[in-house]
Parts: C-alpha cells; structure tokens; sequence
DNA sequence: CATAATAAGTCCTATAATTAAACTTAACAT
DNA sequence: ATGTTAAGTTTAATTATAGGACTTATTATG
C-alpha cells in the first residue's frame, strides 16, 4: 500500500522521515556531497535502479533538497546539486556514519571517515551541548513542547521522568 | 522486489541504511527513548499498522538495537527496550531533529524540542569538530579512507578537491 | 468458576514501491 | 549520415506496506 505521510505531523523527526525514509536518499546526498551531479554516475556508483533513481531524484528536487539543471556545455547532461536544505544533512550522515563506523564493522574496521581536510584525522564524535555549552548525556536531555505543541503533546512532555 | 541489502557494503552509512532506511523506524527508536516500552501503545502514538510494527521490531530486536522481555509482573506483555547499540541513535535523532525543525516548519514553529532537563531550553545546534576541538564548516572536511578501504576507494577520495 | 477483557501478535487482501532489464529520445561526436 | 552518450521511461515480476479481521495466551471480573 501507499506509504504512509508524515509530511503534516507535529514532529521534526517524522516529517524529516517523509522525505528522508527509504533506502536510497542518504546515499544519494552522500554522493551528491562528493562531488557527483550526473544521473549515470549516481546509478554506477550507488548501483541503484535507474527508474529508482529518478523517483527519488524527483522528490528531492521537489522537496528543496536538489536542484536540477540542464548542463549549458552539453544539453544531454543534467547536473544534480544540494540547495542549502539538503547540504545541511552533512551533520546527519556524520551522525550516522559515527553511529555505524562504531557498530557495523565488527572486526574489520570501518572503510571511511569524515575527515579534518588539512590534517586528514577523522573529526571527533558529535556531541551534544546545551545552549550554554555544557556537554550533554542522554540522561541530561528531555523532549519539551515548542510554540506550536498541541495540549496533547505539552501533557506528554510533563510527564516524561 | 525485496529491498537491496547494505550489509555488507563498504560504508558506514551504507551498513547504517540497512538496519534504520525505511520511514518507521527513527520513529520507534523515539517512542523507546521517551519510556514506551509496549507493543499496543507503540501501535497507538505511531498509529504504524501492527504487522508492520512486528517487522520492525522483529528486525530491530535481530539487529541488536533493542531487546524483547516478556514482563515478569504481567505475562501478557512484552517489554520492548533499546540496547546501548540502539540508544547511541539519539545523537542521529538529535540530528535530524534540529534539520527538520529548522526547514520543514515553514510558518508555525517546531512543536517539541530535545532540551536540557534542567534549564528545559533546547539544546544547542549540533557541530563538527576536529580531534582538537576545532569547530568544522562543510568546507572544512572531507572523506578519508580506514584500515580497511579498498584501493578503489583510496584511489577516489584521494581525487576528492 | 465462568466469562469478559487485554496484550501481542498473525492472517488476509489490496495497493504501492522496488528491482531488473530492455527500450526510447534528444543531443553530441565522428 | 551514422553512431554514441546521457537521461530517462516502460514493462514485468516480486516484495513491502496498509488496513482490518482474527487468534491465542493471560489476567481481571461477576
């Protein structure tokens, strides 16, 4: 069936899982973040299918993600770029490629890191801080209501431990 | 078709896609983190149909993320919780958190933030840093290869500009 | 004790999404 | 003029998701 939308919910994560949760479009903003902006390279290196490709191509570009341009040096080629929006989800596939580089590569070591680009070191592990600075652990953090909080989600928050 | 496997690809975001690149997921890692540990209140806040939140958490569960215990004090319940594996997640959800709550809420402002517990003021955007504690722009990183990267994937980030 | 209510799933059907491979089309190269 | 390249589209098979009814084991209630 449909999948179903979480484009209006009252959720940052959720409506992030609208446009961002299928397999394919971290890998996609991975390589567009490398440099990559033709269709056929996309489809080579991520061996993703080509009809695949351009549904998700699509969304992105609807979404404000993407931005898709005819090359002026050659009209068969389209160029495939991050606008804002979508490039800021470096932090995201950092997050996530902490996340997996520590969990998924059990014995071998993990292939890749984002790097320092003078001194080529892996960056450090994301941490969170509060607005003052201070470092925060999972246990000094709770979910509180924003401006637009319904009744219903300000009751749940009061609630949390 | 069935989904293409990442398991074993040579990429930290690659590997990470598999286990958490469908759009319920981050969601029920969220409800795990504020306490909701059952399998109907799961059903009830995510509204996620129930065959689907018993795949889900059946991969979850094969995946190391979370465990599953039959309650001592009820046997008709599961107690479904995040393992150390899954609960490190929170940096990722903190993540696209703040990306969505900055461009997917075009007018009406974000309606719940993670925030320090004690001063309940959301926490600080998420920065790079390098090893020393240099705070890293995009333009400041980039992709490097680990001990065990392939000479193609050497030969590619060594042309990255 | 018999019966009802809960909790956690499973089963079924319809529809959408993903995959794979072949095909189309426009622009460029020879 | 013909061939090649890039970016898709089309078609067919298969899997995943959604929605709802149904099952089973346990606990609560009359």
């Amino acid at each position: 069936m449909k999948r179903k939308s979480f484009g209006k919910a009252a959720c940052g994560i959720a409506r992030s899982m609208d446009i961002l949760g299928d397999a394919w479009t971290f890998l996609i903003i991975r390589e567009a973040l490398l440099g990559v902006a033709a269709f056929d390279e996309l489809v080579e290196r991520l061996k993703i299918p080509r009809n695949t490709l351009a549904a998700r191509l699509d969304d992105l570009v609807a979404n404000g993600l993407m931005s898709k341009t005819p090359d002026p040096a050659d009209r068969r080629r389209t160029v495939y770029e991050l606008e804002p929006q979508g490039r800021e989800l470096w932090i995201v596939l950092l997050a996530l490629q902490q996340w997996g580089n520590k969990w998924l590569f059990a014995d071998e070591g993990a292939p890749s890191f984002m790097a320092d680009r003078e001194t080529r070191k892996p960056l450090g592990a994301l941490k969170a801080c509060s607005r003052s600075g201070r470092a925060m652990d999972l246990q000094d953090v709770t979910m509180v209501p924003g401006p637009s909080a319904t009744p219903a989600l300000k009751a749940r928050f009061a609630q949390l431990p």
